[in-house]
DNA sequence: GTTCGTGCAAATCTTTTGCAGTTTC
DNA sequence: GAAACTGCAAAAGATTTGCACGAAC
């Protein structure tokens, strides 16, 4: 959308703006799809055709770590990415395979009409640190 | 636990409760672990030691389509299976990588501590049929 | 006896890794 | 020039598939 913006992010948290980092951010800002890296991998190329998966895969997971983009595990054998921070949920639909976001609130509401959609069932995940890796020791746990 | 009772659920959704199965079943529903594929398959074993890989995945799958097991998808490359139905989250430590059941209020709640874990991040995600597909055609969205 | 399920091996698909060469600052 | 990054190819894992044999009803 805006490389400045996108080269001034990665440098923050210390991350050379290359090329290919600046081509990923930039589709996945830019879409609302929430593509598999091979998806990524295909639509970089479109314009940066030398581009090769390995960078593809380190580039989305450095962004993870770095928090501009989120991981979904929303399908059960295939990552997702999204570039869209705020806070919202994800439907899956299980005849199209298409993922879509949705209403936190109309998710959790119990209605089965989310925004449209016949829901069917709800998963939440929480990430962080457990209460035994807490104690074990803080700096173990900070290091990560 | 109640081999009887496994046998009866197997039977009224239509599956055959072969002593695969039911192992599968049995050591399911009595772990509080949120055990991997590769890990039932280990754990089985010790009792049925001529169970294949592929009778675990294709009977982790016909449970999950029964409605029977849950398949989560809190890991990333990883399915990971419960038994427990009842409403609740799911924690991931990216320390340990260890899975706990948590509060569903607790994790939506916002707050940091969450039932003693540290809450860094939380996804929702929802399943079923989208909007495109509901007017597609009713029987074919049915079908599956 | 027919249908459904199992076991084995191979195949497929996603993701990770090692390393030589290249780019960035 | 040193540190960080890329591209390629190979490896590693997880899951699925095809098919012959065996079990269940």
């Amino acid at each position: 959308m805006r490389p400045e913006t996108h080269t001034e992010m990665l440098r923050e948290v210390g991350l050379v703006p290359t090329i290919q980092r600046l081509a990923v951010l930039d589709w996945l800002s830019n879409t609302r799809q929430h593509p598999t890296a091979d998806q990524v991998l295909t639509a970089v190329r479109g314009k940066y055709p030398s581009i090769s998966r390995a960078t593809v895969y380190n580039t989305l997971d450095a962004l993870t770590k770095a928090g501009m983009i989120l991981r979904l595990n929303v399908d059960s054998t295939v990552s997702r990415y999204d570039a869209d921070l705020s806070s919202h949920a994800h439907f899956r639909c299980r005849v199209c395979g298409k993922v879509y976001d949705i209403d936190l609130k109309a998710a959790m509401s119990g209605a089965v009409d989310c925004n449209g959609h016949r829901l069917e069932s709800l998963q939440t995940y929480a990430y962080g640190v457990c209460a035994a890796c807490l104690q074990d020791g803080h700096h173990k746990a900070e290091e990560v």
